[in-house]
DNA sequence: CTACAAGTTCAAGCGAACTTGAAGTCAAGT
DNA sequence: ACTTGACTTCAAGTTCGCTTGAACTTGTAG
């Protein structure tokens, strides 16, 4: 077992971020007499997913729904990991789809006068409908009724 | 020249984004008799710009360090966009390459046992190096020392 | 026994990127 | 003239992913 230091200093995530991330349930510890927490190895595990996952663009909320796939009982496995990377496979491939687009689109729809995506086919559809965040993440062309 | 609506409508961007742009100095108006903003058919291509580029991964002040790039006096052209696209294509192909390596690394090494970026060569130096925003966004492996 | 590092909770703060609401002005149609 | 909708500013609020600070307890080394 190990102390939020020990988890913090393997991890190079802060103990904060730690604590933060035991709240929303991502990872879990139990109790030293002492009331300090004592977190499995597999802790370790789980902590370098969200930061993987983090890169690949999940939020916390989406990890959890991901780890929360785990079994409770028993320490995964690496078929156990596996299985959560189809989700995970997939968007990482959907992120590269859509930055060739823009990459290829780049001169072509900015430097050109089109402006749309749409015409220029840069965005797809699911990406657009997909507008998550605070802001707006899609753009409707020049025309939006035609 | 386009009131703040057309901008809105023929963009997909809300006139209040749209205002928080020009605070920013992302794009520039000018102002009718009455006070209302006039923006220029050229605010579009910026505004296109931004959209693309929040998608690329730039924060709003790396997106005005670029558009500051473009020329004030006159309409910028189509070689003054591609000018534009140089650190963009370079950020693409590195976020590309970032993920591929963690679409690669993610039974490997999550589903492995060592969890260790460094010994999984998942992420590169600079990578790592480049650890912004609020949060940890690094991975220092099972022995830093070591 | 005394330090002092490391742990605890809880509430508040931060930066990014906007949105929302209040209070008021302007422009267009009937 | 009146109404409606689009516009204005300014301050405050929202979400995400944490960090920071206060006040306090625990564990360890000398």
């Amino acid at each position: 077992m190990l102390t939020i230091g020990d988890v913090a200093r393997r991890s190079g995530i802060a103990a904060s971020a730690l604590r933060f991330y035991e709240e929303r349930g991502l990872i879990t510890s139990e109790r030293a007499g002492s009331g300090h927490r004592r977190f499995p190895r597999a802790a370790l595990r789980r902590v370098a997913f969200i930061v993987f996952a983090q890169r690949v663009g999940l939020s916390l909320d989406e990890i959890g729904v991901e780890l929360a796939k785990l079994p409770p009982d028993r320490a995964p496995t690496g078929r156990d990991w596996e299985k959560l990377s189809a989700t995970w496979s997939s968007r990482i491939d959907e992120r590269i789809a859509e930055l060739l687009r823009l990459k290829a689109g780049l001169s072509e729809c900015i430097g050109c006068g089109c402006l749309s995506l749409d015409r220029c086919k840069l965005s797809n559809p699911q990406d657009r409908a997909a507008a998550k965040g605070t802001g707006p993440r899609y753009w409707i062309g020049d025309d939006p009724q035609g």
